[in-house]
DNA sequence: AATCATTTTTTAAATGATCATTTAATTATT
DNA sequence: AATAATTAAATGATCATTTAAAAAATGATT
């Protein structure tokens, strides 16, 4: 099998001892002490494997990226038609894998992060552009054009601020009720005859 | 008229400071003195008002409560019919009084720090308890009792989502757009018939 | 108005903790 | 032996907060 190198098992052990850390206590007042005893090594090895605090919060949103890009893709591959395909944006936020309050948490403080970093606030542009242009691309053809813009960030904003909320919540989730909702809420799209009148 | 206070002054100064500060910067790499500074003042009277920071971040995000609360109760004493006072909600969140850059950052900053402050956690909750109330009473003539959780869940994340947005964004912001926005969305869930078939 | 005691407000400077990061040495792997 | 991984301890900065003193306001008394 792949035989992994020292240097890949600790990046992945580190970036989990980093979400879980983060979860308890927040990015900025956990300190590498802490994250590095999760996995009972020592603050010192994250700097030897990540060069910073801040670099382990750019690897560790990548790696997370790098999950809902690949979790996406596979809805994607097994999706028959366009609104499988939106389905997939859905089904990928919401797999019970990373919908958990430990990934949410560490998006939260990203996302309080972001604003005040070059390379973070890249990340997120990034994923941004990602998701805005499979929104639209799935949108195109069950959406007609006026109000096709609109539903996108209806959706968009919608998938963000159930993360969000569960980040505050902290009680158990649950992903196949996120994932019913969500699909609530495209009939709702899908349906709109609306937008005209009123 | 009102002789207000020197006490009273400064509480609001240093409040408008932090936004604007905190905006800036971020709550957590803020400093005390940046803060101070933005109205020609010095930390430590931040302190002698407000005893330390994180009671600072504690009274301003009060203020941004107490004003978002007050707005709305003024769009819904002007409501004529149940839609009118579910438009109230979204208008008082849109309110472009405070719907700025200022304010979202600082409620992702809040949100962000929320779950690891008993204080703040406690507004947090009763500001989601209020909005969540105003939210199931104004839909209650409006949706069927087995989609209105649901519906009120959708309304409720999306609101946060877009502010979310903004506090990303730093572009400039349209009120007037986000309350059309607002409104398509309820004029979807509104038409639901949906939710059945699939 | 002017004086002066009192209280409130403000600040410069000191304090003290906390941490991320570095270093230099040790231990494990190859 | 040589290289990689790990750590304990040292370093150095950064800040929030405290303190003690100065400056401004207040207001009572002539």
């Amino acid at each position: 099998m792949t035989r992994k190198k020292i240097r890949d098992i600790r990046h992945e052990e580190f970036i989990v001892a980093a979400l879980e850390a983060t979860h308890k206590r927040g990015f900025h007042a956990v300190t590498m002490s802490e994250i590095a005893a999760e996995i009972g090594a020592t603050a010192a090895s994250i700097n030897y494997y990540f060069g910073s605090k801040d670099q382990l919060m750019f690897e560790t949103m990548r790696h997370l990226l790098r999950i809902l890009g690949a979790t996406h893709k596979q809805y994607l591959d097994v999706a028959l038609d366009p609104k499988d395909r939106l389905h997939a944006i859905f089904d990928a936020h919401f797999d019970p894998r990373f919908f958990t309050p430990q990934h949410c948490s560490f998006w939260v403080q990203f996302w309080s992060a972001a604003p005040y970093s070059a390379h973070l606030e890249r990340l997120h542009r990034i994923n941004q552009s990602r998701v805005k242009s499979h929104f639209r691309a799935e949108l195109a053809p069950l959406v007609p054009a006026p109000f096709r813009e609109t539903m996108r960030r209806i959706l968009q904003s919608y998938l963000d601020g159930v993360w969000l909320s569960i980040a505050q919540a902290d009680r158990d989730i649950d992903p196949r009720h996120a994932r019913q909702e969500a699909r609530a809420l495209i009939e709702l799209v899908l349906s709109a005859e609306v937008g005209r009148s009123n």
